[in-house]
RNA sequence: GGUGGGGUACCCAAGCGGCCAACGGGAGCAGACUGUAAAUCUGCCGGCUCACGCCUUCGAAGGUUCGAAUCCUUCCCCCACCA
């Protein structure tokens, strides 16, 4: 159906539900589990793809939605693609704009043929369907592509989620079809396709509706989307556990949006492959950092005369140089190399994260290794008045 | 020396008889952020108190008034222009 034998996932090793694996795109190979840094506007904000190289980032995601209002993925496309644009060489995954259905609910309604929305730029008038979200991806040219998918609130009810479930899943089928289609029609990039199972926080329609997409077709590889959208943590590792089970254990299980680093931990023990997240980012340039020992608000005034790293124990470009003082009072004054430092450590934090774990995984030793790290991260109860 | 304007909480700044512990902003102190409408948002911000409430504040000292940051008198200081 697709350019499959450009894609493929081999698993290495498994400890317990932990997974370790190779996961071979058109650009590259993802060794998994993996932290994808989120590159909405083709960009990792604060970031420049060199260092992202540099960390041993391998993957990055970019947004269908948000490159279609601007600059437009035409545009893109007439520029030769995301990787050439962005100036990124690796595996690039796009989202599709299920997302900002979520989001931007005040923006948009939906029906089943596909969600009409206001921009939220400029408030024009803008439909979307699984098709024209196809078109859209395939212009951007990334190695995966999402489907275009129905995201609601975490602790939706069973009729809501089953509602958005369902459509997910013919929306599935509908974008399929249309890949095929312009698959056929005109060459293109080399490009997967992705499914997401949904179903809120409601094992049996998550049952469903990974039974649903299993049967469907051959996919390379599974999102499993809806969560971290509200709900509760044990809900969302409940679920895990449950999806765990359901999907083919020889393709890569990506929980789309999550996380932080507990979470990823807490994920990866629950057979996660690959994950993204605005956190790293978002959360450095708001001022907080990842650290071993939990996070800290490097905004307080407690940092003002501490001349460690951030993280002693990390070896990124901002730990080597610079002090958790000199951090803050770029903060506190405002400098854009503040944010750059700790987006960029908080994206080292995850990235090596994951790197410890597959380790841990191959070793065999993931569980014991993912308790101790989680007592630790979560011992931090210095909270100085 | 004369004329006019002004001195409000850490800073700037509104208020010009009661609805004022005193608008706003900044600074400061804390918190949130999970497929990015986010370099964003929220809370606290005279003292004591969990709170009700109490106490001390609007250059200083007197005074008028039931009641003053707001009105009057004197004094101190700052700014502008004129001599």
């Amino acid at each position: 159906m697709f350019e499959e034998r450009k894609f493929s996932f081999r698993l290495e090793a498994q400890d317990d539900r932990a997974r370790a694996g190779i996961f071979m795109t058109p650009h590259g190979a993802v060794a998994t589990p993996a932290f994808m840094a989120v590159g909405t506007l083709a960009t990792v904000k604060a970031l420049d793809p060199l260092e992202l190289d540099a960390m041993g980032a391998q993957m990055i995601l970019a947004n269908a939605y948000h490159l279609h209002l601007r600059p437009g993925d035409a545009l893109i496309r007439e520029l030769g693609g995301l990787h050439s644009f962005m100036g990124w060489s690796g595996p690039i995954l796009t989202d599709s704009g299920g997302f900002q259905v979520f989001s931007l609910a005040s923006l948009r309604t939906v029906d089943e043929e596909g969600v009409d929305f206001r921009s939220h730029i400029d408030g024009s008038s803008r439909r979307f369907t699984p098709e024209s979200v196809m078109r859209i991806e395939r212009n951007l040219g990334a190695d995966v592509i999402m489907q275009f998918d129905h995201v609601i609130p975490g602790q939706s009810d069973e009729s809501t989620a089953r509602d958005a479930s369902e459509r997910s899943v013919r929306w599935l089928g509908r974008c399929a079809r249309e890949l095929a289609r312009l698959s056929g029609r005109e060459p293109g990039p080399d490009q997967v396709l992705f499914p997401i199972v949904q179903g809120g926080i409601h094992e049996a329609l998550r049952r469903e509706a990974a039974h649903a997409i299993v049967s469907s077709g051959e996919w390379s590889g599974f999102g499993i989307g809806g969560l971290s959208v509200g709900e509760a943590k044990s809900d969302m590792y409940r679920i895990l556990e449950a999806v765990d089970d359901l999907l083919p254990s020889d393709r890569p299980r990506y929980l789309m949006g999550v996380g932080f680093p507990e979470d990823l931990v807490e994920a990866v023990r629950r057979g996660v492959d690959l994950f993204d997240c605005v956190a790293p980012t978002r959360m450095g340039r708001n001022g907080a950092a990842f650290t071993a020992d939990g996070r800290i608000n490097i905004k307080r005034a407690e940092f003002r005369t501490d001349t460690r790293p951030l993280d002693e124990e990390c070896e990124c470009a901002a730990c080597r140089r610079f002090t958790r003082a000199y951090i803050r009072h770029l903060f506190v004054a405002d400098e854009i190399l503040g944010h750059r430092l700790l987006s960029l450590h908080n994206v080292h934090f995850l990235v090596r994260l994951m790197a410890v774990a597959r380790d841990k995984v191959r070793a065999g030793a993931f569980g014991g290794w993912s308790r101790d790290w989680l007592a630790r991260y979560h011992s931090r109860l210095t909270i100085p008045a």
